[in-house]
DNA sequence: GCCGCATTCTTCGAATTCGAAGCAGTAGAC
DNA sequence: GTCTACTGCTTCGAATTCGAAGAATGCGGC
C-alpha cells in the first residue's frame, strides 16, 4: 500500500518527462527524413534495419514484433508493405511449420543503404550534438541495465488464454 | 556535405538504440495501466497531465499540441473525446479570438488523481528500479540539454516556429 | 481604412494501429 | 497413436493518426 511514493520527487520527474519528450521529438524529426528519403515509415525502417543487422538478413515474426515493441497484427500489415514493395521476403521456417521467415532482398539492403546516411546525420545532430563522448557513454551505461529490468519483467498481462466457461 | 560520419560509432548505436527501446517498452506499459484504471490513452493522459500542471488549468490548443509533439488535426480529434467524457472545457481564448482554451474540469481533475498513482507505480517500478539516486540525476543532467536542443533546432521545412520563453 | 499574408482551429479522406477471433502446426501426457 | 493445450501468424472490425484543404481572425504596410 504505502510501498510507493504517492508521487516522483522532482528530479525523478524531470527525467520521466525529458525521456518522453526527447524520444517523441526525435521519433518526429526521424520519420520526416525516412519519408522523404525513402518513403519509410519509422517502424518500417526499424525492421530493415534489424534484418540487416542479422547474419543471415532474416528473423521470424514473433522475434521482429517484440523486437520492435508491436503488435503481431501490426507486424504482419506491415510485412506485407514491405514485400509487396520487393524489401523483404517472406518463407515458412524449416524446423517449425508455424513460423515465417522474413528476409531481406537487395532491394530492402540497397534501401537501407540509401536511407542510412540521412538517418544517421538527423540523429547526430538532434540526439548527439549537445552530448560529449563520455556523455554519451554515461547515457548508454543507464539505459542498457532500464532496457535489461524492463525486458525481464513479465508482461503483466500475460493471462493465458481463457478457457471457455471454465471455473 | 561528407562532413558527416557515414555511421555512428558503437557507443552512440547503443545509447541511441536503447533509448528507443526503453520508452517504446515504458510507454506500452504505462498506456495499459491506464487503459485499466481510467480508460486512457497516453496522449489523453498526457494532455490532462498538462492541464493539471497549470497553474490556471488551462492552455491553448497550439500550445498542447506543441507540448506532446502531436499534430493539430489529432489534437482536434482527442480534445473533442476529452470534451464529450466531460473531462475538459472549450472556450475563446479572451485576447485571440482565433484561439481556443481548454480547461481541466473538476472532473478531469479527479480523474487524474485516480490514475496518478498507479501511474507513478509503473513508471518507479520499470524506469528508476534498477537506477540509484545518484543515476537518475545523471540521467536527468544528460536529457535536458538534448531536450533544449531539439527543442531550439528549426523544424526542417515547417512553419517558422514562434519562440515564446514568457507566460 | 483596406489588402495580403500569417496564425488558429476544424473537417475530410486515407493510412495505420491494435485486440479479439480464427486457423494451422507443435509438444507433452497418457 | 490420440488428445489437449499452446504457439505463430493472419483476418477482421473499430479506433486513431496524420496531412492537406478550408474557414475565421489578427497583424503590418500603405
Amino acid at each position: 500500500m504505502s510501498d510507493s511514493p504517492p508521487s516522483l520527487d522532482p528530479v525523478q520527474l524531470g527525467a520521466y518527462f525529458d525521456l518522453i519528450e526527447v524520444t517523441s521529438l526525435l521519433r518526429h524529426a526521424v520519420e520526416r527524413q525516412l519519408r522523404e528519403t525513402g518513403d519509410l515509415s519509422y517502424v518500417q525502417f526499424q525492421l530493415l534495419a534489424r534484418l540487416g543487422d542479422s547474419p543471415t538478413g532474416s528473423h521470424r515474426m514473433t522475434d521482429l514484433a517484440d523486437g520492435v515493441v508491436y503488435s503481431r497484427s501490426g507486424l504482419t500489415y506491415q510485412v506485407d508493405l514491405l514485400q509487396k514493395e520487393g524489401l523483404v521476403v517472406r518463407a515458412p521456417s524449416p524446423d517449425d511449420e508455424r513460423s515465417i521467415t522474413v528476409t531481406l532482398t537487395d532491394a530492402g539492403r540497397a534501401l537501407l543503404a540509401k536511407v542510412l546516411p540521412g538517418h544517421v546525420e538527423v540523429v547526430s545532430r538532434l540526439l548527439f550534438e549537445p552530448l560529449s563522448r563520455n556523455d554519451v557513454k554515461a547515457l548508454a551505461g543507464l539505459l542498457a541495465p532500464v532496457r535489461d529490468h524492463m525486458r525481464s519483467m513479465p508482461s503483466r498481462s500475460a493471462a493465458p488464454r481463457r478457457r471457455k466457461a471454465g471455473a
